[in-house]
DNA sequence: TATAATTCGGACAAAAAACTCCCTTTGGAG
DNA sequence: CTCCAAAGGGAGTTTTTTGTCCGAATTATA
């Protein structure tokens, strides 16, 4: 049902990121304080996010991470085809290695249009949008800090 | 995207128990061969549907696993409660631990309907009608064997 | 009663995912 | 030029998931 602990917070950080002004790089530090994460861990997702080309790092005294340039539109989708593998749309929802149309599980033909919803709704949401959803205010991106929640 | 292989697991071998002759025992060596599945591992997972009342298990000669008497129309939501844990239906998206209509994560209010519509399919689909859907012979309730693959 | 075939249960092993540590490289600022 | 603060990168640790092994308990049958 869920997305891989790395994938939510690849997810968590590029939002945040398109929240910030573009050009202006943020620290790792920053981010992973402010999504209540690892930042050891972090860090090696936004590399692995750099290498993909989703996201420009500096290094030194003001460095940090940004969205590349043009990638604000990034949907969801994409992000995870990252994240997740190659594979990310075509697994069967029973685990079969093969099964399709031609050849499928039992769950195949009931599965296929709540998958195309899944798809759908992950191929329609990008970050900008995402982001200025989480800049109203009306929405988190994070859960809430422990102090927060004893209250 | 998928579940786990332990609920994957367990899907199938209930499908498969359910297309077999109610009240006859069938062996778990039968079952992991027929999935294409350890057998050892397939053992704990039937052992704790045993537990959690789904299936009856017989031991000695003649001993081997049934659906549970009343069992047949169980549907995948309540399986996958017992496999994925009961929190299964209450996941975020996005990770969070708390997200609901009041507080809520970036994504949920588009999320939310997607999700009724998996859950709803979950619920919908019964292992007896599973099961008949893979006695008809036009679905595959595993992977073909590496031998047929090669063909 | 002896035997063989099964599940039960606990401990163990391997693989994958999540996370940490530490040292290197880079670059801005005094 | 030196220092400091940042990302880069590799190796290692911990935790979870997946999978194995083996002996004990159970039961039909010869």
């Amino acid at each position: 049902m869920v997305l891989s602990r790395t994938s939510q917070y690849a997810v968590q950080a590029l939002i945040y990121i398109a929240t910030q002004r573009p050009g202006e790089p943020v620290l790792n530090r920053d981010i992973a304080d402010r999504l209540n994460v690892p930042a050891a861990y972090l860090a090696k997702i936004l590399q692995n996010l750099c290498k993909h080309g989703l996201l420009d790092s500096f290094r030194g005294r003001l460095g940090g991470f940004c969205l590349r340039e043009g990638m604000q539109r990034t949907n969801l989708m994409q992000v995870l085809l990252l994240t997740e593998g190659p594979d990310f749309t075509k697994s069967c929802i029973l685990g079969l290695k093969e099964c399709s149309d031609d050849s499928a599980c039992a769950m195949h033909f009931k599965w296929i249009p709540v998958k195309k919803k899944i798809l759908g709704l992950l191929n329609e949401m990008n970050l900008e949008e995402l982001a200025r959803a989480v800049q109203t205010g009306k929405y988190r991106l994070a859960d809430l800090p422990a102090a927060a929640m004893a209250e």
